[in-house]
DNA sequence: TTGACTCATCAAGAATTCTTGATGTACTGT
DNA sequence: ACAGTACATCAAGAATTCTTGATGAGTCAA
């Protein structure tokens, strides 16, 4: 295909091309990343374990909905959880943020390369 | 509220809770890395710059659903577009990467401590 | 000009996610 | 036991996102 006038050098077979490993639980975490909300309980988490009533208060958002979006949190392994009588805890999950960003760290390897060549 | 068994230490309105910055614009990249195929498609472009066809031709995906998703990660601000004659050419934005890594790496502030004396 | 090609964009339906209000469960103080 | 609190979960509708197939715009060679 491409009949004729070359759309791209060769490429030998994408240099750093490897599939980035274990796309499917990284996208799920980028995905409960993705919403302001979410990332708002993120940033009340900084300061250390909470309980939800206290995120509700800060957020002020209906409970059954901020417990939705602790859950994409908590399903995606962002946040840990502990209930202790009746209150119930979140907290950040320092190793699994630091997976993430270590992930990103791996993404661009060989870019700004090939830049110069291109024309 | 709370009348009786104090549900949390009182939390001097959280230490290091100010909001993280711009979280509109985090969630918008964050969202679009949020998905497997559009990972994959970052993972193509760690080799560099790419041709929208070669782009479908590794990852085998109908050309309008391809186009629909470097459009989120274009909008997103995750990949720069070029166009060269009747070819187009995307390619990592690692500046943008670089900003999400930092954004994780300020997230967890002081998280690990409170978790001693937590019982 | 014509036709082939690359790619973006659109419209419509399918699928997923989000919000809301209601209900259920567990714990606590009385 | 009872009532109240804290929170999870559910069901249903609203909103958003994704996929598919069709169409259109721009480029190129003949």
């Amino acid at each position: 295909m491409a009949a004729n006038g070359e759309c791209c050098g060769e490429q030998p077979a994408a240099p750093g091309a490897a599939r980035l490993a274990g796309s499917r639980r990284f996208a799920q975490r980028f995905y409960a990343l993705g919403d302001e909300i979410r990332l708002e309980v993120l940033g009340l988490l900084r300061g250390g374990e909470r309980c939800v009533c206290e995120l509700t208060a800060h957020l002020e958002l209906a409970q059954s909905r901020l417990s939705f979006h602790l859950k994409v949190l908590k399903d995606a392994g962002l946040v840990s959880h502990r209930r202790q009588g009746r209150w119930s805890y979140y907290a950040l999950d320092a190793e699994a943020l630091g997976e993430l960003e270590a992930f990103l760290g791996r993404v661009p390897v060989a870019v700004s390369r090939r830049r110069k060549e291109q024309r």
